[in-house]
DNA sequence: GGCTTTCGCTACGAGTCGTAGCGTAATGCC
DNA sequence: GGCATTACGCTACGACTCGTAGCGAAAGCC
């Protein structure tokens, strides 16, 4: 618990090298190496041994540091997984590509790009599983995962309207709806593609997934 | 290895109970009440304590048979598993409501219902998730679990065809691909909306689902 | 230099794993 | 009924992981 806050707290140190002394803490400071090396460490671990099969002594190991270190920084294996595979997703970006289709499939693509490390397929699926057990945990994953894509399906929305190409929605919270409706449809569409199917989603599929999402299966 | 087979050909005796002597097999025959009392309790153990926690040995405990019982016919806690919340998507069915619309909502609302289960939440992804390091548990869970699914698909397709809803695909392979998309589209939304945003797929956002499926962003 | 916090290390009890061995129970075949 | 065969319950086991405690040393801020 107290880790927890720490960590948090930690996190924003790494953000803003900058600031003499974060809040009037003294003592030594953690070590922003040790972090990335803990992180990069459990990402090798998910890649050799899956979540399953993952321990914390064997990530302290990898990463050089003792296990004590880890257990003072992370409450435990999930929390840890997560901000391990929050990384993966912060390149994701939405260029504008000119359409509302292009666009899109340019996400779409980053977005399974990112589902197809394996790192991410063991990882993601085994956290949130977790967190239908953990409210505390889907919070995290909602923070440092879920939010920042659902960001670029509000941003991609609102270019399409710009462009004229969706209808704008006056009604705040109907349009509050839509989004969720979309995000759930592409993100889940990827995911199920990816992990469930265990097929690529390449750009042949990406194409024809843009198309159903667009124009409907009526046509 | 050996005991992954022998369950298989249990869980046909239980089928089929009349069978005289099942294959030349000779000596005590395995109880398919213990079966099914296993069966149980691992779904039970899944809602109490989560995929994480859950132990075999718990699990014998609580289905009254020994420990190494379970070991017999079951290779390890992700077959289990499979077996355990397979059982969950036996009653899926696709009843003719008229149109396809109507289809897709009905049988949109059932999935549902089975995702809101604690025991197919935590069980079903953690399963998932092993199975992207595991070939013959992704089979496992393809045969038991995702096949059954997708059947629903193909027999809609046919059904909304048949009544001019949807437009007749003569090439087969390009017909596979369809249904494949469909498939990922509809249970990859379910799934993402039920455990990732975990919000419930009521009639309200599962109307607008279809909507979007049927007709698109566009309009 | 003094204060504070982190770090590495060692050690620990508790719990789980998967397996082996044994005697017993239940069936099919003769 | 007797025999072979398989499943069952039970006990015990070494190996491993867990999460924590305690200690001295290190690294920063005043």
């Amino acid at each position: 618990m107290i880790s927890l806050t720490a960590t948090q707290e930690l996190r924003v140190y790494g953000q803003g090298m900058q600031t003499r002394s974060p809040a009037g803490r003294a003592g030594r400071p953690r070590s922003a190496a040790a972090d990335a090396a803990i992180l990069a460490a459990t990402r090798e671990a998910l890649v050799e041994l899956g979540w399953s099969k993952l321990t914390l002594g064997d990530v302290a190991t990898r990463a050089g540091v003792a296990k004590t270190t880890l257990y003072r920084r992370w409450a435990g294996k999930n929390e840890l997984v997560v901000d391990a595979v929050a990384e993966l997703f912060d390149e994701l970006e939405l260029p504008d590509r000119g359409s509302l289709a292009a666009d899109i499939e340019g996400v779409v693509l980053q977005f399974a790009a990112i589902l197809a490390l394996p790192e991410a397929k063991s990882g993601l699926m085994a956290v949130v599983a977790e967190a239908t057990r953990d409210e505390a945990l889907r919070e995290r994953i909602r923070a440092s995962v879920v939010d920042r894509q659902k960001r670029l399906v509000l941003e991609g929305r609102a270019r399409a309207q710009a462009r004229g190409e969706l209808p704008p929605e006056p009604d705040p919270r109907s349009a509050a709806r839509t989004v969720d409706l979309i995000f759930d449809m592409v993100a889940g569409a990827v995911v199920h593609r990816t992990l469930v199917s265990a097929e690529p989603a390449d750009e042949e599929w990406v194409r024809g997934f843009t198309r159903v999402l667009l124009q409907g299966l009526g046509t």
